[in-house]
DNA sequence: CCAGGCATGTAACTGGTTACATGATTTG
DNA sequence: CAAATCATGTAACCAGTTACATGCCTGG
């Protein structure tokens, strides 16, 4: 069985709060960036979906200032039960899939030069990440650190911390050996 | 513009020899174990859609001891170039999605014992992996120090292991946190 | 004789992305 | 007025998984 985890993501971000989807999306990028993407595709359906499951609960956003009519969701008791009872069940690791290191399996077949560039992408994109990361750190830091939820928010943004340090530190090692060759 | 990748761990296999469908979901669970998994549903309509492209060939494997009768393939030259065109392209960052930094964060909504024991959990994955990549490496040093693919398989691996270290030091500090509360 | 490993294949499904269509309002 | 931002939605697509069907041979 492979459950459609969006609507978990959907409701974990409707938890704090009534949001739109245009909201879910924003939210989506700054809370989740580092471990979880979602798309408008998904977001707006399954809204709908959570509505005639009666999970959420909508309103129509008059009177607002800038850009067209909003919906705005709230979660409903139905929505926290059925996210609680998704929480319980142990996380399932799906099909795991990296590009970079099947195409590296295959380096012989290339100049060097492209998997060095490949590399050096890589960590330029990791060194941006670091750095989203101590500031997404800050922000929780000074925002959240009184809640409830700041333990486990700041474990999550610790856990993208030591995976991108990591990563950092395997493409100083590789680009060292893949130059002296 | 969303490739199937499949096909190109396949030839990545194809590459080091002939192989049957079956073979190449083993040496998929051997080699590739900690990056990158297949499927037999598409390992074998892949395979039937590379010959039609003439990127692999295949014969009947007869006089054979044990089990129904095999189909083997080998990768063409004009596979080879395909593979080869495709390692050239910078590899793409698919969707990120971990559920258990999903499920972490919203866990204040279950009791503190349900993410301390999935955390266990991943823990002991994590103790299992490190032996096996361990055990990799060993084997990778026995029998392919000589190839000219060893330094690329070799980081490959390191890859794995840094990752796992990684993890493994996060799920300590995050059980040392989750507990003294 | 049956469980398990070897072996191939197909059908059904779906989660999730991409691209497109549409439109209001604000700002430079 | 054009571009950017806010905002919602749908249609098309497909990569990849799961489940099922089938069958040979070996060893306990």
């Amino acid at each position: 069985m492979r459950e459609n985890r969006s609507q978990y993501a959907i409701l974990s971000l409707l938890r704090l709060g009534p949001m739109s989807g245009y909201d879910i999306k924003t939210a989506c990028e700054s809370f989740f960036s580092h471990f979880w993407t979602e798309s408008f595709g998904s977001i707006y359906p399954i809204l709908n979906q959570l509505e005639n499951r009666q999970q959420v609960r909508s309103y129509e956003d008059d009177k607002r200032t800038g850009g067209r009519n909003r919906r705005v969701y709230q979660i409903t008791s139905a929505g926290r039960k059925a996210l609680r009872a998704w929480l319980s069940k142990p996380p399932v690791q799906r099909s795991l899939r990296d590009e970079l290191y099947l195409k590296l399996f295959n380096a012989t077949l290339v100049p060097a030069d492209v998997h060095r560039s490949h590399i050096e992408q890589l960590q330029t994109q990791l060194i941006a990440l670091k750095q989203d990361l101590a500031q997404h750190m800050r922000e929780l830091k000074a925002q959240h650190s009184a809640s409830p939820d700041y333990t486990h928010w700041r474990l999550v943004v610790r856990a993208g911390q030591l995976s991108c340090d990591a990563r950092l530190k395997w493409c100083r090692e590789a680009l060292a050996e893949l130059s002296d060759q």
